[in-house]
DNA sequence: TTGTATGCGTTATCAG
DNA sequence: CTGATAACGCATACAA
């Protein structure tokens, strides 16, 4: 293995010389800079993360916190997205990723949390989908030992950044477009599980275009549940016109009961996901581009890991229509 | 941090002692092996991976090496099962694994290959959905440098083990059970594509049925494509009595194509993906335990990296019918 | 059976 | 601007 020693004596150098060099350093001259640039190239060095990490306080590992459902496949999707975005852009930014399951945590204690990501090397964690009532999580961003990006939820301090689209603006967009296509003055919503802290947003978004617009607006819960946006659909949507979903999932479900029950909805979704195309009819929805999504948090925790303070990351949305011959290969 | 130093000192003992007791040598007594293990407890001592990564030849890291088809989510379900269960099986075994995809190397040289695992800290890698064509990954098999598990190819030697159903029997007792229960005689065969290792095996399989069962075959290469099973359902369908494909995703585009023809022919897949139960219509298919086998992969990598040679392990697989009830929730 | 000392490949802190 | 050298936390050959 070439190590950092053979680069120093190729190039005639200090190993410190060419520590500074790889990690751009500014007290460096363009000469011997260049020399040991040169020298790495020839040798084909590549730096070890296990040493640096184990050395630097800087140049930690990162961890993506994931949530498995283990029997949707909506959130397989997307959480392959996620995890491709951030190793994607770890790469890129020389940064060492691990992937977690929430359920590889969920009966520790705080501490064994944090002794967990400790033992690993892990100095700042990429949380997807927080709910309000993932209590360790919360803790663990409270402690403060670890930088932390968190993904859909609008936590922000000196150590967490959030990242994620603006919610209430997406779904005030889709379901505008929605009901402006078909004209319509009554809307079922099915609104996301109250635990998720998107899902107060976009209830913020279609209760804002509802009274805008004064259109009747009935809320129900659809737990981002398929089988219970199926029900919900087969009990209200009778005596509406409209069904705006917080969920391409939920859509999915409204869909599909309207299909069986024989009558005609409009029905909105939000997210963008494939299985969209699989339903038969098409549907308006919101797609976010979780791929990016999730390499703007990494940019974003490698900001926090440099010391800089945590903020607020908007990202953009679309509004598509998606129907099988989009998604067919 | 809690270091194995302040673990020896508060068991009153040296730190290589603490090593030995956390790594399971003989030579420990009991009782300081007891103590040890009592401080251990008491302080929450997590042994730090990445500095025993760094320090061992023995305890290397893992990495998954995964394909990514950005275009179709069936493989999203697929990967996330392969990571997740990696993962999890990873944990127990106190392995440390990083993910990695073949688009990230895709246009490196063989050392640019090397080399980065070599940075990593990499000692094994799991390699999922090998073809023939990679070229690059079929040499780093080769070089002996490190211990190496494939999922569904036929790759064993010293240093590589194979993990994967027997894809010759499953194709044989999908169809055999599709056939008998439509009393088909004429199959039209969807080949996946030829570059997989696991297209000759299942290919293998329908065969020997035709022959046993005299039954007229007709094969013809899907790609493992949606949109050519499509096209070739429309062409080849109308003179055969039954459709039987290598995967899920060319099932569906059949099982769709077939709906859109409104002509009906017994369909069936190879997986056991969730996005069957969306196509309308119950199909028979294969279901393999994807956590299952690549959990059992990365333990069959924890043998190889303990120095035991590689051999073949053959997974079960259960034969299944998918509808939409069966996957709503 | 236990302890001591050295090294793994970096980064970081000082002198020079 | 450059170069010794001490960490980082652990494993291991060797000495006791």
């Amino acid at each position: 293995m070439v190590s950092i020693k053979d680069v120093a004596k190729e190039a005639g150098v200090a190993i410190s010389t060419v520590s500074k060099v790889l990690n751009n350093y500014p007290n460096v001259s363009e000469a011997t800079r260049k020399k040991v640039n040169e020298v790495v190239e020839k040798l084909g060095f590549v730096p070890n993360t296990v040493a640096a990490t184990l050395s630097s306080k800087r140049t930690g590992r990162v961890a993506l916190l994931i949530k498995l459902n283990l029997s949707t496949q909506a959130s397989d999707e997307i959480n392959m997205q996620y995890i491709s975005g951030a190793v994607h852009k770890a790469k890129e930014l020389q940064l060492d990723v691990i992937t977690v399951f929430t359920s590889m945590i969920e009966d520790m204690t705080l501490d064994e949390v944090k002794n967990y990501f400790r033992s690993q090397g892990i100095r700042g964690i990429i949380i997807y989908g927080l709910t309000t009532k993932d209590k360790i999580l919360h803790k663990l961003i409270d402690c403060g030992e670890f930088k932390i990006v968190v993904v859909d939820a609008p936590m922000v301090n000196e150590n967490t950044s959030s990242v994620g689209v603006n919610h209430a603006k997406a779904q005030y967009d889709i379901a505008k477009k929605t009901i402006t296509e078909n004209k319509c003055k009554k809307i079922l919503y099915l609104a996301g599980d109250e635990d998720g802290y998107v899902t107060a947003e976009r209830l913020e978004g279609i209760r804002k275009l509802a009274d805008e617009k004064k259109l009747k607006l009935t809320v129900r819960n659809g737990k981002f549940s398929e089988l219970r946006a199926r029900e919900l659909t087969m009990r209200f949507s009778k005596n509406n016109d409209c069904v705006v979903c917080a969920s391409d999932i939920m859509a999915i479900g409204a869909m599909k009961a309207l299909i069986d029950m024989d009558i005609f909805r409009p029905v909105c979704g939000f997210d963008g996901i494939i299985l969209m195309g699989y339903v038969g009819k098409q549907m308006n929805t919101v797609k976010q581009d979780f791929v990016e999504i999730s390499g703007r948090a990494v940019e974003e925790l490698s900001r926090l890991l440099s010391g800089e303070a945590g903020r607020k990351v908007v990202m953009k949305h679309t509004l598509v229509r998606i129907k099988y011959e989009d998604i067919i290969v």
